[in-house]
DNA sequence: AAAGATTGAACCCTCAATCTTG
DNA sequence: CAAGATTGAGGGTTCAATCTTT
């Protein structure tokens, strides 16, 4: 009989081979995107917002939310970034704490060119290879997940938190 | 009728469902660590095989086989790790070209107080929230991203690489 | 030449201050 | 004081050398 505590063969197995895909699904998209189109993941999570943004401007606050992260590592990605020539700051006209990310031409002309095979590249390596009830299961299973992670800790890290919807 | 090249609705969704949950989950599995064992997650993931080796010693190149990482990044992890006193490395008398790691008393100690709470944790986040009909289409879906990563990319980035199973 | 291992540089991420403005 | 934003330090990861031994 299992221990309840510990995991069974099939759990292993299980939790082992997600494991593995999540970091060659991971090793595969980097790459892909740094030789095709020269962006790193961080990169790329970033111009996707920029570009739909109206005005492809947003402000660090909400770029935060649009993508979950905190203002420290956007804070250090847009310093990245603005030395690249991708993104430039301005200050805000409506909040003198604030600044506003704006997407240089050179930023629009990278997201523009990897979008396609960014694309490309995450259906041949996984959505392609899911049926339709698969990726039905899949998105209620990290719902289930983002649920209980919430309710535990009490942190909506996602997009979308609890103050702005 | 949906762009062939684009991803519809549904695709979208889940694909963002997928990012958050694993977001979500690798902090709450690192903070969990950091919080109630002062191990990372890199930690975490080479105490386990070392711990399980016979005189819980491992050369390098057997270690990253089993986890999956190439030698360069095993060595700075090593670096530290031998820092803050998890492991040792020693002279291998087979072969002079190798070293052999080798887990310290702290290191067991270490390993033996954080498996618990981690398991713990993987269950309360992920396992206990999947039916065994989830847990075996997680299996195969990863089996099946994996084995096409491989034959596209022709490296097995894995555990038991072709040649040492 | 190939395998085992290490190093330095550059990038990425988290955490704890810090500074300014609302 | 709370919110917006930045910074510095320290750990983690990748890539391209480098060095030694087989």
């Amino acid at each position: 009989m299992p221990d309840p505590r510990g995991l069974d063969e099939r759990e292993k197995r299980m939790w082992h081979a997600f494991h593995d895909m999540r970091r060659r699904l991971d090793t595969s998209l980097d790459q892909q995107l740094a030789r095709d189109a020269a962006l790193s993941a961080a990169d790329h999570q970033l111009l996707v917002p920029l570009f739909e943004a109206p005005d492809q401007r947003l402000r660090p606050r909400d770029l935060c939310r649009a993508v979950g992260w905190d203002r420290s590592r956007l804070s250090h990605q847009m310093r990245r970034m603005e030395q690249r020539g991708l993104v430039s700051r301005e200050e805000c006209c409506t909040d003198a704490r604030g600044t506003v990310i704006r997407l240089t031409e050179e930023g629009r002309q990278a997201i523009q060119a990897a979008e396609p095979g960014h694309v490309e590249t995450v259906r041949r390596y996984f959505i392609d290879l899911l049926s339709p009830e698969e990726v039905d299961a899949l998105t209620s299973i990290a719902q289930r997940v983002l649920e209980r992670i919430t309710r535990d800790t009490g942190v909506d890290g996602g997009p979308c938190g609890p103050s702005d919807c």
